[in-house]
DNA sequence: GCCGAGGTTTACGTTAACGTAAAGTGCTTG
DNA sequence: CAAGCACTTTACGTTAACGTAAACCTCGGC
C-alpha cells in the first residue's frame, strides 16, 4: 500500500530479489491459520481492519493483509478493543500521506499506547507474584492432606 | 482470612504490633479508590466476586474485600473476564477446606493463567517493537515534513 | 447436468459488562 | 421536620464482538 499497487502490474520476473513474497490467501486459509471463524475476518473488515481486495465478488487476501490480523488478534488478546487497535492500524496506513497534525496525533497515540503496555507488563509481574503464593499455598495444603480420604 | 476472623473480636489495645488494619469501607469509598462506579461493585458482588458484610441493608467492606476488588480490577486491565477471575479468587477462597480433586485442579488453573500471562508478555514485547517502528517512522516522516503546509 | 465445497450478503440472536432510571430507606443537619 | 445525601433494590437499556441461520452464487469434477 506504499507503492500505488497498479492492479495491472505484470510482475515480470525482474521485479526484485524477490517480490516480497507476493502470496495470496483466501478467507478460509486465514480462518485455520489463526483459528478464527471466516464470520471474524469479514466483521474486522466491516469495522474498518481489513480491506482485501475482490476477484469478481471473493476477497482475496494478500501478506499485508495476513500481519494486520496477526496486529489485530494480538491486539484482542492483550485485551484492546477493535476501536483501539483500529487508531493505530488506520493511522499507521495513512501516515505515508498524512499532514503534521495526524502525525502528531498518531504520536500521542503511540505514547499512549506505550504506557498502556508498561501498566500492563506490571499488573502480569504482579499477578504472576499472586499466582506463586496462591500455588505455592495449594501445594502446602495439598502436602498436609496426605492422606484424607478423596 | 486464614485466621478464624472471630467478629467478635474487641480488639483491644494488645491485639498485635498493629492489628492487621481492620478498616472497613463504603461502598462510594472504594468507588472513588478505584475510579469505578458503585454499579460496577454490586454487579461484581452479584457475579460472586465480593461479598461483603452488612450492616442493616448498608455493605460494608472490609480489607479483604478491597484486595479482592483490586485483583479483580487487575485482571479486568489484562482483558481476562469476570468468569475467568472469578475462577481463581474463588478456587483461592475454597482452598483451605479443599479435597484433594479440587486443589488439583486449582493447580491446573493456575497453570492456565500463568502460561496465559507469558504468552502476554510475549504479546507485549511484540506490539513494543511494532510501536517503536511505527514511531520512528512517524517521526522520519514528520521531520521530512519540515516546511510543507499544515 | 448436478453436486458439494467454499465463497457471498443480509439479518436477527446472544453474551458480557456494565449504564441508567425509578422508587424507596435511613441518617444527620440546618 | 424537611432537605439532602448516601445507600438500597428492581428492572430495563446499551455496546462490543461476534454466532447462527437462510438464501444465494460459482466453479471444478464426476
Amino acid at each position: 500500500m506504499t507503492q500505488p499497487t497498479s492492479p495491472s502490474a505484470p510482475a515480470t520476473a525482474q521485479d526484485g530479489p524477490l517480490p516480497r513474497q507476493r502470496r495470496s490467501y483466501s478467507i478460509g486459509e486465514l480462518a485455520k491459520m489463526f483459528e478464527v471463524t471466516t464470520r471474524t475476518i469479514r466483521f474486522y473488515e466491516q469495522e474498518g481492519l481489513l480491506a482485501p481486495e475482490r476477484r469478481g465478488q471473493t476477497r482475496v487476501y494478500d501478506e499485508k493483509d495476513r500481519v494486520r490480523l496477526k496486529l489485530t488478534l494480538r491486539g484482542k488478546r492483550l485485551g484492546f478493543s477493535l476501536a483501539e487497535i483500529r487508531e493505530v492500524v488506520m493511522m499507521y496506513d495513512a501516515m505515508p500521506d498524512g499532514n503534521r497534525r495526524q502525525l502528531r496525533r498518531l504520536l500521542e497515540i503511540l505514547a499512549d499506547k506505550r504506557a498502556n503496555l508498561e501498566r500492563q507488563q506490571e499488573d502480569i509481574r504482579l499477578m504472576q507474584l499472586e499466582i506463586d503464593d496462591v500455588e505455592r499455598r495449594a501445594r502446602d495444603v495439598l502436602a498436609s492432606l496426605a492422606d484424607q480420604p478423596d
